[in-house]
Parts: structure tokens; C-alpha cells; sequence
DNA sequence: GTGAAACATGAGTCAACATTCAAGTTAGAA
DNA sequence: TTCTAACTTGAATGTTGACTCATGTTTCAC
């Protein structure tokens, strides 16, 4: 499972503001261990059921510390989904900047995405869940996939790659197909392998359901 | 928003066992009254959020009087999380019966789909939400989906209707993007008719990305 | 070496419900 | 009409868990 760096918490965005940044050394340590035991407790047993306790059990440190760093149990989750989406895109553009042309990008970024889930369940649980618990951070969260995929889209578009459409709504989908395959395929069942759904959908992604014309 | 029959407490099944049935005129009246609170209790507020004592004051009826229907809060939800089901089906495939194939029929089924998002946001909501709260009843309501989806996809493929493929990667692929649609322009925002969000990812799901050939 | 700032600790506070139950009221079959 | 099962009521119970705080320990800049 993902390892959750310090980096999490010295982070200053809108969505995951003041934390407390630890001055020493003993301070940067245990706000790494309570960041990753965080993850877990909240991966394994949902929002709701975690408790603040079980994080700071978990992390070897004292109820009390957990408030040293955080303002809030919601505030770590939103920290938290914030580091997942840093780490998918990275994960994801890693894998895709060798693809020729938006196609093939497609495919090798499903498969890719469809790793990443399968390397970090609990992590990619969180992201789920937000939708119910911190609703902004979820689409923000999206949001950021959106602009990514529309640029590709735009960009894939003028070079002749792709077929013209409507870019957000395509994005959209991409989205979708993405997030359930890797929900069915990543979360819920390991029996196929990632590039054995990411053929499959590659080709659906680029040629659609129409049968290829009849040859004569 | 839609009225939640009083029906759903008579369902039998194993999602929604032994809700007690009433007997009289006046009891069938405090349980739909109960099951159409509950719905609007947990679509606004979400599982957690929300209280009995919530659901039993939208109902007009005393805390204690939800026991004499429910054993418990999370049973209510999974009776919602079925009916929602239920629901879902019989809107879509009334819409789509009269479509001439396949690829007509996702255009229209994901037309339907917008709308009826947009009808029920607050049950929708709690379908979602089911993943986190009966991750069982959330997997069964997609099951459905995805049998129907394999079965319609099957039997095109034997018209010569679609393209060979798939059908398991296929069908989860169009529940993510029909999921994800419904979420971005049913729920979150109204402002594109649901006819423009299908026409649009009714030419995607029918010839993906790849260019038509250049004509010569 | 030292003292102030950082950090650690965990018992205690407090509010929020889900659920129970004993005491009533009403429906409707006979 | 009568009587019992069905239904209603809301105060009381009990648990859970986020968050506070006063006290103690460690770090590190000087």
C-alpha cells in the first residue's frame, strides 16, 4: 500500500488548509506516521467507522498528538484526498508520455490507472467516499481530471488524431468508464489483468459499437 | 421529487428483509408517510447526517412509530437503495423499448438516465451513497445493471448490430460513463439538456475517437 | 549548558443519536 | 357493542467518539 509522504501535510491549498508544519525533526516523523495511519484507518473501515483513536493507535502516538496536527478528523480526509489526486496524475502521466497519439493514450492511462488503484485500495476508497464527506474536495478533485482530459481532447483534435466532438462531454465519459473499470477491475476482482481491460476498453474507446464495414 | 410507494415496504427480498408489513389502513398510510421522509432525510442529508428523529418529524409521526415499520436506520436505506433499482429499470426500459438497435438504445437509455437523475436527485443520491453504507446492496444494484447490460450487448452482437468485443468490459464501461454523465449533468448542473449530453456521448459510444477515413 | 518553544500524553468533557419500552389510543372483526 | 390486535407515543437509556486541556517531556538555537 501507498506509502503517504510528509509532503501531505506541508501542503497549502485551498482545500487542506493549516496544518500544522511541524519544526523538528521528531515533529516531521510523527506527522508522517499519523498521515499514513490515517489513510489506513479511513481506507479499511470508512470515514464514519474510523475513529481518531484508531488512527492515533495505529501511529504509535497519543489521542492528543492526532490535534497537534490536525484542526479536525474531515481536515485530514480532505488532506489526504488532495495528496491521492497528486499521486494518480503523477502515477498516470508517468505511463502515457511515451504513447504516439491520444489513442493509445487512452488505453496505456486506463491500464495504468487501473494499476494504480489495484496498489493503493484503500487510498482510492477515500476519493470515493468524499463525495459524502467533503463534496467540494470530491470535485475538485474531478474537476482537475476534466481540464486534463479536455486539453488532450483540444490538443488530440487539431492534429487530425480524433474524431471532432463535444470535448467535455467525451471527457466525461472517459472519466466514468475510467472510474467504474478501475472500481470493478482495480477494487472488486483481480482475475483479469489490467492490460487485458485496458485492450478491451481500448478498443471500444476508439472504435465505439458500430461493426467495422463489411469487406468486399 | 419522487413519491416513494408504499410498496417498497412490502418487498420480501434478501436486501430488505422482514420490514413488518401493516395491517391496517391507517398503518399503510404512517409507512409510506415514513418511506417518503426517509428518502427526502437521506437525500439531503446523507446517511449520517441524517436521524430518525429527522425522517419521523418530516413524517409527522412519533420517533417510536418508525420502529413499529423498520429495525433499524440502515434497513430503510437498503429498502430505498432497492426500490431506487426498481425505479431506475422500469423508467429506462419503458423509454428504450421502441429504439430500432443497440446503438439507438444507449443513445436513448442515457437520455433517460439524465432525466431521470434530474427527477430524483435525492434517491439518487442514496443509491451512491449505498457504497459506503451497504456496499452488498450497491454491488447488487449494479449486478442488475451489468446482467442486463451483457444480455442486450450478447444479443446485438448476434444481429451484427455492434462490433464484436468485450461484453463484461463493455458493459461496465457504459454504466461508469452513463454514472458519471447522470452525476455531472443530471445532479450537479442542468444546464445542458439531457437530449444534447446523449447526442453527444451517443457519436462517442458509437465510433469512439478514431477519424472517419477522409473521403476521396 | 540552558531555557523557551515544540511536542507528547490521555483522562475528562460534552453532545449527539439509535434504539427500547411501558403506557396509552384506535381500528375493525365478530 | 365489545374486545383484542394493531398501532402510537415520547421520555429514558446507553453508547460512542470527537475534541479540549493541564501537565509533563524533548528539542535545539544560542
Amino acid at each position: 500500500m501507498g506509502r503517504v509522504e510528509a509532503k501531505v501535510g506541508a501542503m497549502h491549498n485551498a482545500t487542506s488548509p493549516s496544518n500544522k508544519v511541524p519544526r523538528t525533526e521528531r515533529g516531521r516523523r510523527t506527522l508522517a506516521k499519523l498521515l499514513e495511519a490515517a489513510a489506513a484507518e479511513f481506507g479499511e473501515r470508512g470515514y464514519h467507522e474510523a475513529s481518531i483513536t484508531g488512527i492515533t493507535q495505529r501511529a504509535g502516538a497519543a489521542l492528543g498528538s492526532f490535534y497537534t496536527y490536525f484542526d479536525s478528523k474531515e481536515q485530514v480526509f480532505r488532506a489526504l484526498v488532495s495528496h491521492m489526486g497528486h499521486l494518480t496524475r503523477k502515477w498516470i502521466a508517468e505511463r502515457v508520455e511515451s504513447a504516439p497519439n491520444r489513442i493509445v493514450a487512452e488505453r496505456i492511462g486506463l491500464e495504468a490507472f487501473i494499476e494504480f488503484v489495484r496498489a493503493h485500495k484503500d487510498l482510492y476508497r477515500i476519493v470515493m467516499e468524499a463525495q459524502f464527506v467533503a463534496e467540494d474536495a470530491y470535485r475538485d478533485y474531478y474537476a482537475v481530471f476534466e481540464e486534463a482530459y479536455r486539453r488532450n481532447l483540444a490538443v488530440a483534435g487539431e492534429r487530425g488524431e480524433i474524431r471532432p466532438g463535444h470535448d467535455e462531454v467525451r471527457a466525461w465519459a472517459l472519466i466514468g468508464m475510467n472510474v467504474f473499470l478501475g472500481l470493478r477491475y482495480g477494487v472488486w476482482d483481480d482475475s483479469l489483468s489490467a492490460a487485458e481491460v485496458a485492450a478491451a476498453a481500448g478498443d471500444f474507446m476508439a472504435f465505439g459499437l458500430t461493426p467495422a464495414p463489411k469487406a468486399r
